[in-house]
RNA sequence: GGGCUUAUAGCUCAGACGGUUAGAGCGCGCGCCUGAUAAGCGCGAGGUCCCUGGUUCGAUUCCAGGUAAGCCCA
């Protein structure tokens, strides 16, 4: 016996059952136990910052893992699921910072370094219960217990020896760039961060006259959209090859590109003086817009450079060394000072001798702007909207200062890595010579220092003395070259800032770069630093290195995916990960990109409380892609549960039902398959080839193919098998095609729950455990630690299913014409016309004509060759074929095809095997194949037609038709009453019929034992006793009163 | 400004190595079936397959250019 099947739940709450019974019988745990010698299959999990609540976008990404990792085990990998954790860096250090109303490092400075960062410890974990709740309740199998975390003194000594590693190969070095820097957040930021923040915004964009020396009352038009940085100019660079003016303006001449000049004087063009190439510039002197302090270094002449543009501006470009890459590469290649009169809080220094002295350079701009205007030097200022880069952390704009930093020569080992890409299976595919290609083929080196406090401590010391430098790999190294370092030292500011190490070269203090870095290295070491590499845990990184299967979101390419490739090649010259699955963003159910601001946001748990964890999931996949950006739609979440899992969840209800009221042992007197009914055949036959479909799609990581097609044949099998099979179930005389229903049934259920396994762990592990566990003690306690299905070719028949899909086709059309005749399938007819189709087909339809009948109520089916009887006719020519062999001609024989007399040309085609078409001069010769028959519509019938065949119905009734349709009228009315007065299925009724009607009566004479057989009636009585339920009927329009009671 | 991706019904998505009637589900209207149904079936309305040009006998499909959206970069 099966446990009853109750009609009365919800999936949310046998969800929760469920994840009690895993949790008692630790079945995760087990399904890992059960394949430990298996081959493994290496799972690595991109850690999550746990300092914010989990978003449905975090659902999406560890349903997509679990499904691999619950597929991959169930075909009988060993699969570890470590779980991780990210928890350095600047979102932490600004949370606490709010937290504690910091704004700068003075104010943290003085709150203490230490007690800073044990506030930042707290703060990581402030959401890891949430994280653990979601985790479990959608079903995502990781290890959360024994996960690595980014700030344990293990990872960051394994980080650390990477590092080292780097510093061996002389790969990580200190070096001076101009890098965005935040003032507030005091650091610089790495590429990837930047590229969080641009925003539009209108900055000056102003025209400055810089006065030339020797040549009098001529100006330089210089552009720039950033007046702050004005002070600090040393030069001015043109393009060489530019072609240069000099125009009268108002009593002045100024000098700039000529194809800049309509932009900036429009249609009144000045008087051209003078013209130059931008070669002849070159060394022309100009006096300073402001006093910036004696410098030694030769400065204020005009360059030339080839970044240099003229659509924009004015074809000069201001050149301030200290605040842009270009900038500071003119000032090192001409030997130029480098002019620094901004502090790193944002505020110019006060030895500036302005008014500006003190103020944020962004505030400081108009004063500029006014200060050039007073001295009669600003042509022209207006504003210019741009995208400029702002802190993603704390929204302030980013400055570029050129700052000192540590850095990883990523470009020494640009190559390995685009060769190591090139191994990488990415999904979608594009990704690899798309984004993240070109994303290589840039490549610039990592800006790996942050002048920060929470995270992994730069180890690099240097000599106080002799200025020495040393990378320490290792705690052990650490406590051998310092002194006093404890035994329990923890790597993190402040305590390996204490610590100082001697110089080996000169015996000299050596003490530590403030610095720590990037929290991207930190992840990128997760192959390595999650077992504590090198220091423990050998053998598995061999086993587990690279990682078989990733899975993160797109904006990972320059993230994690990145970095993970990156420390991997330089380490171990490999690719760190095989199989890339990369993830789109989630839109808001408005198609707005999800965010707070928007409240557009949708919370989980309100999904998850309400229709469950296996709908959200079976919803992420089938909806759309993983790597389509998806508008994220609650009503999608009730379709999936509804359409898929509703339906399955019927059948499986249905065959219960039965099973436990015939009392049927499926396991026993299993008929052979080839001795099964056409229908059981059918549906294994669809079973087996969407075994294989599922494990195609599987094994190329495509998780929305395989449960579409899992939810198309749960389609097929509720629709049609189970719609066809009913009675097989229900009534009939035991024996083997009763047998063969049960069992084919029962294999389908049991075979679908293990393909839905690893998309729909609950329901499908429910499905398995009452059907396979129930009557099979020694069967695996769980789906999870079952085998995935494999697929019988002996059981797959493609014409069946094929000719099964041409027959459901025709009775579809069937359907249609009986709609349109307005005569209810209730009331049987005696002809089904079917016409317009080949000889195999008509075979097919034939070998088929039990579901013809049945489904249409129809006595029987006609074949007819008489097309034009119901249809109109029109020949076609066969592009396909046609269009190669006569290129052009196809056109003018599908004109003479159109214009001909199409039943004459059908005729002559069909009684010579050929026809001849005259088109445009010539004689084409046609053959049977080279044209296509169609059919249209023709008013006036019960007729349905598709382009090639048709079917019509004929509809008179005879006598006998109308009774046995008053005879299902009664059984359809009787069954209805049953259900209104709340009988139980099995009940047997007694039943009393009167009716003035001798049209009933005799139908009811005439088909009494199906009547009563159908209804369970046990008795006829003449009249209802009182308590009997009693409705007066209208038998298609034939008076009666029923009465049924129970017995 | 550059790179990548996407554009098909009101919505969410399929699809065609280029072939002349482009599909599904949801939603809407009408009808039907049903003692497995959180159902199902049928019919109807609803398409410039984003636009322009090219290649071709034939383009929604291939190519080029554009437009819009998303992501990434500057």
């Amino acid at each position: 016996m099966f446990e009853e099947v109750s009609p009365q739940f919800t999936f949310a709450d046998k969800e929760k059952q469920t994840l009690e019974f895993w949790r008692e019988n630790d079945i995760f745990q087990k399904s890992m136990e059960l394949r430990k010698d298996a081959v493994p299959f290496v799972f690595l999990e991109g850690p999550p910052f746990a300092n914010a609540p989990p978003g449905v976008h975090h659902v999406l990404a560890r349903v997509m893992k679990d499904a691999v990792c619950r597929y991959k085990t169930m075909t009988g990998h060993y699969v570890h699921r470590k779980a991780g954790w990210d928890t350095h860096g600047l979102p932490v250090e600004y949370q606490v910072e709010k937290q504690l109303n910091i704004t700068n490092k003075a104010e943290l400075e003085a709150y203490g370094v230490q007690n800073f960062i044990e506030k930042c410890k707290e703060n990581v974990f402030q959401y890891e219960q949430d994280w653990r709740e979601m985790t479990e309740r959608i079903g995502f199998w990781v290890n959360l217990d024994d996960a690595y975390i980014t700030l344990s003194n293990d990872y960051i000594e394994s980080v650390w020896w990477v590092l080292r590693q780097a510093w061996d190969k002389e790969l990580l070095y200190q070096g001076h760039k101009v890098q965005p820097y935040c003032y507030r957040c005091g650091t610089t930021l790495a590429s990837h961060e930047v590229a969080l923040g641009y925003q539009e915004v209108a900055d000056p964009s102003i025209f400055v006259r810089f006065q030339l020396k020797d040549r009098e009352n001529t100006y330089l038009l210089v552009w720039t959209t950033t007046p702050w940085t004005l002070p600090s100019n040393v030069a001015v660079a043109v393009g060489e090859d530019y072609d240069y003016v000099a125009v009268e303006d108002n009593g002045r001449h100024l000098i700039l590109a000529k194809e800049c000049m309509s932009s900036l004087f429009g249609d009144e063009s000045p008087q051209v003086v003078e013209s130059y190439k931008g070669s002849d510039l070159r060394n022309w002197e100009y006096e300073p817009l402001f006093d910036s302090g004696q410098h030694p270094e030769k400065a204020h002449y005009v360059v030339t450079a080839d970044f240099v543009t003229t659509t924009e501006g004015s074809g000069l470009v201001h050149i301030a060394p200290a605040f842009g890459q270009d900038d500071y590469e003119i000032g090192q290649k001409h030997n130029m000072p480098l002019v620094q009169v901004v502090g790193d809080d944002g505020r110019f220094v006060p030895e500036v001798k302005e008014p500006w002295a003190g103020e944020y350079v962004k505030d400081a701009d108009p004063q500029i702007i006014e200060n050039l205007d007073g001295r009669g030097l600003l042509f022209k200022a207006a504003e210019y909207t741009h995208q400029y880069p702002f802190c993603w952390r704390c929204d302030n704009p980013l400055l570029y200062y050129a700052r000192e930093s540590w850095f990883i020569r990523t470009t020494a080992i640009r190559d390995q890595m685009h060769q190591h890409n090139q191994e990488i299976n990415w999904y979608p595919e594009h990704i690899k010579d798309g984004r993240f290609g070109n994303w290589l083929e840039n490549n610039i080196d990592w800006g790996l220092s942050r002048e920060r406090y929470w995270g992994t401590p730069l180890p690099v010391w240097i000599c106080d003395d002799c200025g020495h430098q040393h990378c320490v790999g290792s705690i052990a190294e650490l406590q051998e070259l310092g002194t006093d370092v404890p035994d329990d030292i923890e790597l993190h500011r402040p305590y390996v800032d204490d610590v100082v190490l001697n110089c080996d070269k000169c015996s000299g203090p050596m003490r530590r770069v403030q610095d720590v870095i990037d929290c991207w290295f930190d992840s990128g070491c997760a192959h390595t630093a999650q077992w504590h590499y090198p220091f423990e845990n050998k053998e598995m990184l061999e086993q587990a290195y690279p990682a078989d299967f990733i899975s993160e979101a797109i904006d990972q390419t320059r993230g994690w995916f990145y970095s993970l490739l990156a420390t991997g090649t330089l380490l171990y010259d490999k690719p760190a990960y095989k199989n890339c699955l990369c993830l789109e963003l989630i839109m808001g159910p408005d198609g707005q990109k999800m965010s707070k601001s928007r409240g557009n946001t949708v919370d989980p748990w309100t999904i998850l409380n309400k229709q469950g964890a296996d709908a959200m999931r079976w919803y992420m996949f089938t909806a759309t892609t993983p790597w389509t950006p998806r508008t994220f739609k609650p009503e999608g979440i009730d379709e999936a549960l509804k359409k898929f899992m509703g339906t399955l969840y019927n059948v499986y209800g249905f065959f219960v039902m039965y099973a436990n009221l015939e009392q049927v042992d499926v396991l026993k007197e299993v008929p052979p398959v080839a001795e099964r009914a056409i229908v059981d055949r059918w549906i294994l036959s669809r079973l087996h080839t969407l075994i294989d479909s599922v494990r195609g799609d599987m094994e190329n990581y495509h998780l929305t193919n395989a449960p579409r097609a899992i939810e198309e044949f749960v389609d097929d099998l509720s629709n049609w098998y189970v719609r066809r099979s009913r009675d097989r179930f229900w009534g009939a005389e035991a024996g083997l095609d009763k047998q063969a229903a049960y069992a084919t049934l029962y294999e389908v259920l049991v075979t679908v729950a293990k393909l839905a396994a690893p998309f729909m762990p609950f329901l499908a592990d429910e499905l398995y455990r009452n059907l396979v566990c129930s009557l099979d003690p020694d069967a695996p306690a769980s789906v999870h630690l079952a085998e995935y299905p494999v697929a019988d070719v002996s059981l797959k028949d493609a014409q069946l299913e094929t000719d099964m899909a041409f027959t459901r086709d025709v009775i579809s059309m069937g359907h249609a014409a009986r709609n349109r005749s307005g005569i209810k399938t209730r009331q049987p007819l005696a002809e089904f016309t079917l016409g317009g189709i080949s000889d195999p087909e008509k075979q097919t339809v034939n070998r088929l004509a039990e579901f013809v009948h049945d489904e249409l109520n129809v006595k029987a089916v006609v074949f007819t060759e008489d097309l034009d009887a119901f249809a109109q006719v029109t020949l076609k020519p066969n592009f396909r074929v046609l269009g190669p062999k006569y290129g052009k001609g196809v056109q003018a024989i599908a004109k003479a095809l159109a214009t001909g007399d199409a039943v004459q040309m059908k005729a002559e085609l069909e009684a010579t095997g050929s026809l001849q078409v005259e088109a445009s001069g010539e004689t084409y010769t046609l053959e049977q194949s080279d044209i296509d028959v169609q059919t249209q519509n023709r008013e006036g019938f019960f007729v349905e037609m598709d382009a090639k065949k048709f079917v019509a119905l004929s509809t008179e009734l005879t006598h006998e038709l109308t009774l046995e349709g008053l005879a299902r009228e009664l059984v359809n009315k009787i069954q209805n009453m049953r259900k209104d007065a709340d009988f139980n299925v099995a009940d047997r009724i007694k039943l009393s019929l009167e009716t003035p009607s001798s049209l009933v009566e005799e139908a009811f004479e005439a088909h009494r034992d199906y009547i009563l057989r159908e209804t369970l009636t046990t008795t006829v009585a003449q009249s209802p006793s009182g308590n009997a339920f009693t409705v007066a009927q209208k038998l298609n329009g034939e008076p009666a009163t029923l009465s049924v009671e129970q017995v």
